[in-house]
DNA sequence: TTGAAAGCGCTAACAT
DNA sequence: ATGTTAGCGCTTTCAA
């Protein structure tokens, strides 16, 4: 026999299948005795409930999704954390997927999503206008978005303030002294790199400096990504003193290539990074970086998302979290 | 309207839904226009299967499972690519989940992937003994693990030569010259960490050495563990000369507790770690590392895996690939 | 080759 | 408070 089901639970306790549901949901008051012999019959048996089924019936499954543009990226390993967190304590379990920063595979996973009915998704969107969010706002699923916000202001998001903490990075480099701060940038068509790219060049600005196009390179949020760009920026005819490298991964690939060259950190170039690198916690000098609560804007994200998948109707949530800047060695210039 | 259905297909189309259902699965011959206007109808619909519905007539989703031990550890990302590649070829979509080395949680895990009715799943589990495999094989669903064993033979397996990857790793250092190898072993309740344990041990006695228990000290998988094990190799009255770490995120640590206490590597202690740690590529000098085939593991796994869900009844595999040693600079001593 | 119809296991509206 | 029953959307015998 493959496995009981609510008709042997219901048979062997001795009441109605509907009884046995009604127990099982606390979706109606059921009698103590009734309620006593459901639970033994269910204990006995290690019946346990379809999901399919119950999805089918109730349209929705009691699993919400979370996609990732890229599990390579720890910073999202503690987001996951709070998202799980979250949606436990509310009864549902969290289906984790892989975009890889790839459209295509996050189109097939937001249809995955809509085709098993999922109850809700939470989605690191790999573009602001690009990504097929349509395929489960049409079929009714609640999104909300983490880290990167869609240009539709109807979708929920939860993010940081990435251009107050860019600026403020960046005005630390000037104080430090700096000249000529070069910046590695994200994929432009991600609101993380905006808006970091423009906390960068309101820095200069306020400092009665000029934006120079030429200090400027982007990259793709990876290591190879963040090495090139790097590699480009230090082959300047003026060089840079300082560095400001906006992603975690980049950062890594900026590590590469100041190490080729045997540039030391920070007296040649003084270099400040985004996101938390423990995993890079052996090295020297300490890295200065902005760094986000990852596991409170997952968190924040599920509860938001657990709000509307209940059925609230309020208006659209833009939640924006403090992103700071924590300074360590990699960014203080010995005083002269 | 929520959705079309496939009633709405067989309408448009002006067939019977069996005839929808057919070409949509290719489970039968189907006549050339009917199979035209199906599908020209699921185009203008935008008609995409419930997979709830689907689930629950075909007793399984098209959705296999991969439940990881510890979402942080880059170890398992690029397994999850080998996974992700070999199911999505074969029409299957992959569901993650992250059980955090903790035992209740894979057991919930593991029962949502019963409650879904999951095709199969790839497990690495997180002990050898007490991961409730069970709550899948009762119910027929197919599992294959990886990384780790079972105790129990019947379960298909995808690992690496544990042992003899260890023992080269630990030969090496002995053939450095290194006098006391400290050893930081990972739970005993894992087969990883009892098989690299091995190979430390016959190392030693290859050498005509002995075994000292004080040499030896356990770990969590995690980077505090690695630290902390570390450090209490390091307090030790004879010292250490050399140290090997059995796994990357203990490595972490282990280089934290030799950072704190200034000690150089490899002149001091010379460092052997244990799989790959590519995110941290800038750190000096370069680590040697024992090195697994990870994408490889996750698609044998899934593989073996999609042969079990199509019937597939043979023996059980087990699956053993090769971890090579990569010597670098952290373990390479200058010639004296 | 095609269609009609019986469930898969569950929930919820309705009846008692 | 409890039971009866009609579907949720799909696949798959069985008949034609």
């Amino acid at each position: 026999m493959p496995h009981a089901n609510i008709w042997d639970v219901a048979a062997a306790a001795g009441v109605s299948v509907a009884s046995v549901s009604r127990v099982l949901n606390q979706s109606a008051e059921v009698g103590a005795q009734v309620r006593e012999r459901v639970l033994a019959a269910v204990a006995e048996l290690g019946y346990r409930p379809n999901g399919a089924a119950r999805s089918l019936r109730t349209r929705a499954a009691a699993v919400v999704g979370l996609i990732i543009s890229d599990i390579t990226n720890p910073f999202f390993t503690s987001m996951v954390r709070g998202v799980e967190d979250a949606a436990q304590a509310a009864g549902f379990s969290v289906m984790l997927a892989n975009a890889d920063e790839d459209l295509a595979k996050e189109s097939q996973y937001l249809e995955v999503a809509a085709a098993e009915q999922l109850a809700g998704v939470v989605l690191s969107p790999a573009s602001s206008q690009h990504t097929r969010i349509d395929l489960l706002t049409e079929r009714g699923i609640p999104v909300v978005t983490i880290d990167r916000r869609l240009r539709n202001p109807a979708v929920d998001s939860v993010t940081v303030n990435n251009r107050r903490a860019a600026l403020e990075a960046s005005a630390h480099l000037i104080d430090e002294g700096c000249r000529r701060i070069g910046f590695v940038a994200g994929p432009p068509e991600t609101t993380t790199a905006t808006g970091r790219l423009a906390g960068y060049k309101a820095a200069l600005l306020t400092a009665g400096r000029e934006f120079e196009e030429s200090l400027l390179a982007y990259g793709d949020y990876r290591v190879e990504g963040g090495r090139a760009a790097t590699a480009s920026l230090l082959e300047l005819s003026g060089g840079i003193d300082g560095l400001f490298v906006s992603n975690n991964l980049m950062t890594v690939g900026a590590l590469q290539a100041l190490g080729e060259r045997e540039l030391r950190i920070p007296d040649d170039v003084a270099l400040v990074g985004f996101d938390d690198m423990s995993w890079n916690v052996g090295y020297r000098p300490s890295l200065s970086l902005v760094e986000q609560p990852t596991y409170e804007i997952g968190h924040q994200a599920a509860t938001l998302l657990l709000k509307r998948i209940r059925g609230d109707r309020s208006d659209p949530s833009h939640l924006v979290l403090t992103a700071t800047l924590t300074v360590r060695d990699s960014s203080r210039r010995r005083t002269a």
